[in-house]
DNA sequence: CTGTATCCTTTAAGATACTG
DNA sequence: CAGTATCTTAAAGGATACAG
């Protein structure tokens, strides 16, 4: 049929990059990609940069994005065990828009904390 | 303190722009910014504009923008009532990243579709 | 038309402890 | 070191019906 316009549209209920777009904003997708942004970086060391994630969710996290093909794990067969996470090429696409959307979180925080005591001063007292 | 640079950085776990990152993940906000770029629009505008959402959740997913002060919410004294929705200026800027993001899902759909069935295919059988 | 109210299911996430 | 297993809680989302 129709595969070379408009093949997908995340306005679309059932398209598949509603999902895609969905897992960029989930709680430690973005923070994996950025702690991997300067290479290639293990286990450990990503639960040291990512503060707060326990080992479950990482792992979980981990899984998703190699399912997906944005990340490759490479076990190292040594004693005692060494793992290493390295974004694909694919993978190294998404960091441009990730960072463009990390920065305006960053930049804008303040005015929308400022937003938020206000609206809530307003609609509660 | 320190209001000149890092002040809000994402990988801190406490950091309030963490908050506002995930929020662009969610399920219906990318898709109400997208329906408002071309300019203001009504309720059941915007409930026919994106599909499948329900009232309950449009509704929730729009006061919540509200109090961030992203887009506005005016009510025309009519009869029938008349409520139109419009992004506000700070929530204009959020439109550029969100178009990079939505393109760049739109464009690799079909690559992590095609990534996910092969894994699943090696991981399963 | 623009929502609310209720109830329900699903999913994400966290705490904690344990294993190859 | 790099996870897994289990349990529990919190939050998101959806179905349906109804109200101003």
């Amino acid at each position: 049929m129709d595969t070379e316009q408009r093949a997908f549209d995340v306005m679309s209920p059932d398209c598949p990059s509603r999902s895609i777009m969905q897992r960029m904003g989930d709680k430690w997708t973005p923070l994996v990609f950025l702690a991997l942004e300067a290479g290639p970086r293990r286990f450990s060391a990503l639960r040291q940069d990512i503060g707060g994630v326990t080992p479950k969710v990482l792992t979980q996290t981990l899984r998703s994005l190699e399912r997906d093909g944005l990340l490759t794990r490479t076990i190292y067969p040594e004693v005692p065990p060494r793992v290493e996470y390295e974004l694909t090429e694919l993978g190294a696409t998404l960091l441009g828009p990730l960072e463009i959307v990390r920065d305006w979180a960053q930049g804008h925080a303040e005015k929308i904390i400022r937003a938020r005591l206000n609206y809530d001063e307003i609609n509660e007292g």
